[in-house]
RNA sequence: GCGAAAGUGGCGGAAUUGGUAGACGCGCAGGACUUAGGAUCCUGUGGGGAAACCCGUGCGGGUUCGAGUCCCGCCUUUCGCACCA
């Protein structure tokens, strides 16, 4: 379709020209910088933020835009209620994504970056966001990775930062190490396929772990999307249990992490991660080479075949026992790698009984099996067959406590084997420390110079930011160094501390560390001098919405909280969760499938909006699907919201300014204004769209002529989802000042119910017509109206046995 | 396996606390205007039936005057976590 080919009855004047439309707001808006609010006078102001993105190469796709424009339009939405919105943008442009973009076309990050940036900045404008651009960011800049190295230089002073050698997740693709939560099923997120492989390297870590706690308790009053919540619950793992020891005749103690210290007398051997620093010790001479073999191998193994793929269970008996604190049985000592060094204590008592995994170990080794707990309808003889962890059963074949409930048993157990020392109560999370070291090179340096004589020292805040040099060769190796690892040049300096020779930390840091602070940033962007100016962060933290995509909830999330934290703990904020109110978008797919690149469906919203106009491509993003659900993008489709606004523009010029407005369309507009009202706060876009085009149908039915106070509030309604056409028809109407200025318009109560209404008749539940009644009709009115009708009277045979009467809605007779 | 969400016309989707299922849009059908229509406007559109009516929200039960919505038991799909003791 062409723009020429919408042809408006030529008495409506002036056709419906997007493009131009568009350009002259965009114009407009940007010369009069009018989404760029005064933060210092802010009196109610409102803080909406979108997660900020990564700037591709392909540039923006659909489902960015379906993200922007969702935050778009509640931003505008409270502008127009009289806030001052702040809706700032910025570019996550560090990070593996762009510099394997960078390596696989051949042109340095530093060159292609701005590139990237700039041609996201060109999209997102023609997507008439109300971005304030004066305060745009980019991680990867100086003025602001400066600040992410200061927070870490906050973090090492205050011992949250710590190096620790141990085994990391290695891609061998990326050629760098991991964050947990960037492995997927022991595969990496980045390259599906290629299988992680174990490294042992010197790693910076973020203690995380000790605010597991914090973290989890603040979810519970957190106001964020219910799945987001529970993902990080999950995330976060917390269980409750017993740490229990296990003597080993000649000294040694053995912890073990359960959370079923009530089957303890059924533990019948104990295994050992292969990790375990006590593998050692335990195992008599005669067996060590067997052991140190089994541990080599198990150790080499790459974690997908350790924690997923290859599920039978390998292991090896250390030759050692170590004795049951509760039954006094010596226990055999085994080594296998199902059990995790990470986890817990990295030892296990082994209930064979009671869990499958154990179970299974049992079967294979030939390890005594015993029932300890009886399911209903079981007894302490019924033979074992599997799956046997009963949550509601009685202990049985455990001594004094047989008889008892798993729960009344949990309790006295604990009780009684820490009464001689042997167990307490435990918390144990799945969380671990956040690695934040990067073998790479397009990333902040690590704020670090190591001093043979000092020890790592930070960088002192006045020599930051240590500034990424530029360099051709940015390549990574698989030497485990990063890539300014080569360069001496940069990396020789002196002790900040003594001031002899000293080496720079050679790592870069993890991107989620860049993303973890920017929304503090954003109001204080012109500081130089500091990270975040406090009044300033006063005035405009937390963040009062945050909108951005669940595949975040974890990483993310997650990450800023925690540095939300502990700068709140250091005195520097003084909130310590960064968004009071999250909600994530739901997802795009493409003509009832996926969009993926392999695919080919992949589609660049320029091509629509060149064919359809901003205003058109956002309403329509808006119109199918429930914004936090998503939705099918189906080409056809575009051109009812597109009608809607031809009509719209139509009604503006074809408006009536003489003629009174008609009583039921005035009903049916303050209904409108009410619901949209209503269903924008909920982010139900879609039943918003619905109700504004269900107006239009009245507005126009059987050819009528709109009345311009029928019309004006609609122009009102449309614009936070078409900001550009809105502010042109309202500029048409005779106005000066922005349509965003103009405020929500108000709806009339006593127009929005009606005199009469139509009540459902039911006879025996089923349908049988309608009755119109004044809305405060009675019960005995209504039904002598429903009697009155031959069609619903024939339905009742005989006198009525009951009635139901909900007030304005039905009427259901029963007979 | 565990956790979360969801199954409604040909399609995308409405139905805020149990109260007229299918709003709104696409598509489709018929009509008007027109040299023309892939523009615009009007009308119709869950299935069956000539009609009266009957049947219909993944499946099977239940509660209720009344169930897409609540309860019990299944099936399917999507997403997240996955040897977490």
């Amino acid at each position: 379709m062409t723009l020429t080919s919408h042809h408006i009855p030529a008495e409506s004047s002036v056709p419906y020209d997007p493009a131009t439309v568009e350009h002259k707001w965009q114009e407009r808006w940007q010369a009069q910088r009018a989404s760029s609010p005064d933060l210092d006078n802010a009196e109610r102001r409102f803080y909406q933020l979108m997660m900020f993105p990564y700037p591709s190469a392909e540039g923006l796709h659909i489902g960015n835009l379906f993200a922007f424009t969702g935050n778009d339009i509640y931003g505008r939405f409270q502008r127009l209620q009289g806030h001052t919105v702040f809706e700032p943008i910025g570019f996550d442009a560090f990070g593996i994504h762009s510099e394997n973009y960078a390596l696989k076309v051949g042109i340095h990050p530093m060159e292609l970056i701005p590139r990237n940036i700039e041609n996201f900045r060109r999209q997102l404008r023609r997507a008439g966001l109300m971005v304030d651009w004066s305060r745009e960011l980019s991680t990867t800049d100086p003025r602001y990775y400066k600040w992410t190295q200061w927070i870490f230089v906050r973090l090492l002073e205050n011992g949250l930062a710590y190096r620790k050698k141990g085994a990391v997740n290695w891609c061998p693709e990326c050629k760098t190490v991991l964050a947990n939560e960037q492995v997927i099923a022991g595969e990496c997120e980045r390259h599906p396929g290629v299988k992680v492989e174990q490294r042992f390297l010197e790693q910076w870590f973020f203690r995380i772990t000790d605010y597991a706690h914090r973290l989890l308790g603040d979810l519970d009053w957190l106001d964020w999307s219910e799945s987001t919540k529970s993902a990080q619950r999950n995330w976060i793992g917390r269980s409750e249990g017993a740490e229990v020891l296990f003597d080993v005749p000649g000294g040694e103690r053995i912890a073990v992490f359960t959370t079923r210290p009530d089957t303890i007398f059924g533990a019948t051997y104990m295994v050992l991660a292969p990790e375990h620093p006590l593998v050692a010790t335990v195992t008599p001479a005669e067996r060590r080479a067997m052991v140190r073999e089994y541990v080599e191998r198990s150790t080499k193994k790459d974690l997908v075949s350790r924690k997923v793929g290859e599920r039978e269970k390998t292991g090896v008996f250390t030759g050692a026992f170590a004795v049951n604190p509760a039954t006094g049985a010596h226990v055999p000592i085994w080594i296998a790698d199902y059990v995790l060094m990470e986890y817990g204590t990295g030892a296990i008592m082994a209930v064979p009984g009671h869990d499958e995994r154990d179970f299974d170990f049992a079967r294979q080794h030939d390890l005594p099996i015993v029932r300890v707990v009886a399911g209903p309808g079981e007894s302490a003889d019924t033979p074992i067959d599997g799956i046997t962890h009963h949550d509601d059963g009685t202990l049985v074949n455990s001594g004094a406590f047989d008889g008892l409930s798993v729960q009344e048993g949990t309790r006295r157990i604990v009780e009684w084997l820490a009464e001689r020392g042997a167990a307490r109560t435990v918390v144990n999370y799945r969380l671990h420390d956040w690695c934040i070291s990067r073998q790479r090179y397009w990333g902040p340096p690590i704020p670090v110079i190591y001093c043979d004589e000092c020890g790592p020292q930070p960088v002192p805040d006045k020599d930051l930011p240590v500034v990424l040099p530029f360099i051709a060769d940015f390549r990574p190796d698989d030497t485990g160094v990063s890539p300014l690892a080569r360069h001496e040049e940069w990396y020789r300096v002196a002790c900040p501390k003594c001031g002899t020779l000293g080496r720079r930390e050679t790592d870069v840091s993890d991107t989620f560390l860049d993303s973890s602070w920017y929304f503090l940033r954003y109001p204080s962007t012109e500081f130089d001098d500091r990270p975040f100016d406090v009044a300033r962060t006063k005035r405009w933290l937390p963040v009062d919405q945050y909108i951005g995509g669940n595949e975040h909830a974890v990483l993310h999330l997650l990450y800023s909280r925690f540095i939300t934290m502990v700068l709140q703990e250091l005195g520097y904020v003084e909130f310590e969760e960064p968004f009071k109110k999250f909600r994530a978008h739901g997802h795009i797919i493409r003509e009832g499938a996926k969009m993926s690149k392999t695919k080919g469906n992949v589609v660049n919203p320029d091509q629509y909006i060149e064919e359809w106009g901003a205003d058109a491509f956002r309403t329509y993003l808006m119109f199918l699907g429930p914004f936090e659900e998503g939705g099918d993008f189906r080409d056809r489709s575009i051109s009812g919201v597109k009608r809607f606004l031809d009509r719209l523009w139509a009604s503006v010029h074809e408006a009536d300014a003489s003629a009174a407005p008609e009583d039921a369309v005035m009903r049916k507009l303050h209904q409108t204004i009410k619901k949209v009202g209503e269903d924008i706060p909920r982010l139900s876009y879609n039943t918003a769209i619905a109700a504004m085009m269900e107006y239009m149908n009245v507005l126009r039915a059987s050819e009528r002529t709109p009345r311009r106070a029928e019309v004006e509030p609609l122009v009102q309604l449309v614009s936070p989802f078409a900001p550009h056409i809105a502010e042109e028809l309202w500029e048409r109407l005779g106005h000066r000042r922005s349509v965003f200025d103009s405020g929500w318009p108000t709806y009339d109560p006593s127009l929005v119910v009606r005199d009469t209404v139509e009540i459902a008749v039911q006879v025996n539940g089923k349908l049988r017509g309608n009755v119109t009644v004044s809305r405060e009709a009675t019960q005995d009115e209504v039904l002598a109206a429903a009697l009155a009708t031959p069609a619903i009277a024939k339905f009742v045979t005989g006198e009525p046995k009951k009635v139901v009467y909900v007030p304005g809605r039905l009427i259901n007779i029963v007979v």
